[in-house]
RNA sequence: GCGCUCGUAGCUCAGUUGGAUAGAGCGUUUGGCUACGAACCAAAAGGUCAGGGGUUCGAAUCCCUUCGAGCGCACCA
């Protein structure tokens, strides 16, 4: 049971039998320090239903409050504000409790089944950093939402069948025509393929332009595109598998690198043997219809303001397209793990779509309404001209590069004689990419500056690594000169104490976090408790303390903070190095 | 054209879902290493919250409107 919650319960039950109508009491963290540590607001809301002025209201609360017993000071300020002041052995019992077992103070959600899908990796492309927002805050409410306990599957759902992949097959045809995949029987050895991935970088952004630009090649491409999917073309399937291979392999070890792991490496293609039945299931329900010499299913309702086009399920040629895709991959998901929620993390851009897809789920029955289908959708990654990231421009920075140059900065600011040093500055180099990343709103674009993830300085992750091994160092020290701390004896104040108030909000902020999809909140928590022990780390020399009983207060706090610190981290899958 | 998101310090971003004097990092200026790691700490300057109107005890936050930016709008993914 969470400290805060039981303390705010205790005041609701109060107030309800004291006649007050108000559910639930929410004690905030105080904004004017000097006059308490929390403050409640409701005494104006409460003035409109009660008839009375804030003032009296105020009174009857604080009368409540009195009863609870845990405050050693309240008063009423300004037009209501009732602030409120903890009792000293209150927060000296609370750091001891947190001692014992500091994940007992955060509240669990009910078990469910949820499926998340990011990543968004795609075969045909290298990982560019516009990758860089799914991986880092998908991996992340991974982790949180397991943390809060829910049974979560992840999937990468790679892009691993469609056009581009025509595009792919047809520049390496041009390039290496001789190659046996072409030769349009079926082989039993199939030629080694002289193409690395570092290749498939450029050759899907060139043949993308060679097809924009030449209808004639454009068509061709549909017709590659439409052999391998059917599996026409066996030297195309051949040939598509080697490319995966190669492509899947790259991939892996550049999630490997980011600490972003996947229970499913499914992609796209793996949803085919489920189309035949999820077409016939729509088709069942009667809203899969013809148009146009298209089937599409009418997702408009009677609440939309404006237009909603039609998803198209078939292509009037009778291929299968995205959505085709989308909605057996839903069907394959439900069959199989029956889940309640399944989240999907793209970019805004995919809003709409996602929109159609879920309510042709919805209205032809592939999913019930127990299953809540959600689209979090993040800003997309602009380049410096404001525009977003795409790899058909060309000139698309990879994540590898980006990787390699920040760590080339880090290294720079290393000791010389440190152990590893490649090692923990691709540490360090993770750390300060994926904080500048979760610092934003997941919503808010952002203009893509190899500057804005190579600070190692203020607000950034380097610093929270810094201070975090700094706890780790001190209390080593500890440990090596025989220092017990096992306990937590001292009436806090100045910064020691709003350290221990904002111990208290951890649970608050996970679940922020985790109802509004958005790491944001924890990233920033992280460097408010992080300062605040810095602060602290310069205002006492902890090892040197005469005090026993403080001294040994100190540590535990010390190890208190550094274990919170390295469970956010987790959370973030950012890893913290022994040295730096 | 219709819709979505957004506009906060020189720059990059927060702002506890309507609360008290709008915050942080970078940058600028200044001070602090013979004590636990200076990738640190302390302090100063810096704001018409895009403009206007409204709702109310109270608005950066909600509503309307003007201006500006980005994105999306059936056979791409």
């Amino acid at each position: 049971m969470n400290f805060l919650n039981t303390i705010q319960k205790e005041i609701s039950k109060s107030l309800k039998s004291k006649g007050i109508p108000l559910e639930e009491v929410t004690l905030l963290p105080s904004n004017k320090k000097e006059l308490g540590d929390f403050q409640i607001n409701d005494a104006m809301k409460l003035a409109k239903i009660m008839h009375k002025s804030p003032k009296e209201i105020a009174e009857e609360i604080v009368k409540c409050l009195d009863e609870i017993n845990c405050f050693k000071n309240i008063n009423i300020a300004g037009a209501g504000f009732i602030n409120l002041t903890l009792k000293d052995e209150i927060l000296t019992e609370y750091v001891e409790k947190l001692n014992i077992d500091s994940t007992k103070d955060v509240e669990k959600l009910k078990e469910s089944k949820i499926v998340i899908d990011y990543g968004g990796a795609n075969i045909a492309k290298t990982l560019h950093v516009g990758h860089l927002r799914s991986a880092n805050i998908g991996e992340a409410l991974k982790r949180l939402a397991k943390y809060l306990g829910k049974n979560i599957i992840s999937d990468v759902h790679f892009g691993d069948i469609g056009r581009q992949s025509g595009m792919v097959i047809y520049e390496i045809k041009q390039r290496y025509p001789n190659l046996n995949y072409f030769s349009g029987k079926e082989e039993t050895n199939w030629d080694k393929l002289p193409i690395t991935a570092k290749d498939l970088e450029e050759i899907y952004p060139t043949a993308s332009i060679k097809a924009k630009e030449n209808e004639e090649i454009m068509n061709t491409v549909r017709e590659i595109t439409a052999e391998l999917e059917t599996g026409k073309n066996k030297g195309y399937v051949a040939l598509w598998e080697k490319i995966k291979e190669i492509s899947v392999q790259d991939i892996k070890s550049i999630y490997k690198k980011l600490n972003t792991t996947f229970d499913l490496w499914e992609g796209e293609s793996d949803a085919f043997p489920y189309i035949d039945e999820t077409i016939s299931i729509m088709e069942k329900s009667g809203y899969l219809v013809d148009s146009e010499g298209a089937k599409i299913v009418e997702v408009i309702e009677e609440s939309d303001k404006s237009p909603m086009p039609p998803l198209v399920v078939i292509k009037s040629n009778g291929a299968t397209l995205y959505a085709t895709r989308e909605l057996a991959t839903i069907d394959s998901r439900m069959k199989r793990f029956n889940p309640k929620e399944i989240w999907y993390l793209t970019d805004n851009r995919q809003e709409l779509y996602f929109t159609q897809v879920f309510r042709a789920a919805f209205k032809t029955g592939l999913v019930q309404n127990d299953t809540k289908l959600s689209f979090y959708g993040f800003g997309t990654m602009n380049g410096t001209d404001g525009k977003p990231f795409k790899t058909r421009d060309g000139k698309a920075a990879t994540l590898k590069s980006l990787l390699k140059s920040v760590k080339e900065e880090i290294l720079l600011h290393m000791n010389k004689e440190i152990e590893a040093k490649e090692d923990i500055a691709e540490k360090i180099a993770i750390a300060a990419i994926k904080y500048a990343d979760f610092l934003p709103n997941r919503t808010t674009d952002y203009i893509f500056e190899p500057s804005k993830f190579i600070d190692v300085e203020g607000k950034t992750g380097p610093y929270i690594l810094y201070n975090t091994i700094r706890m780790k160092s001190i209390l080593k020290k500890a440990n090596d000169l025989g220092i017990d701390y096992k306990h937590y004896y001292n009436v806090p104040f100045g910064t020691e104490k709003e350290m221990i108030l904002l111990l208290l909000e951890k649970n608050k902020v996970l679940h922020k976090s985790y109802n509004n999809k958005d790491l944001s909140p924890i990233a920033e928590y992280l460097y408010n408790l992080t300062s605040l022990y810095s602060r602290f780390y310069e205002e006492n020399y902890i090892l040197t303390e005469t005090d026993k009983s403080k001294k040994e207060s100190w540590l535990t706090l010390t190890k208190l903070v550094k274990e919170t610190n390295e469970e956010l981290l987790n959370i973030l899958a950012i890893e913290v190095p022994e040295k730096m």
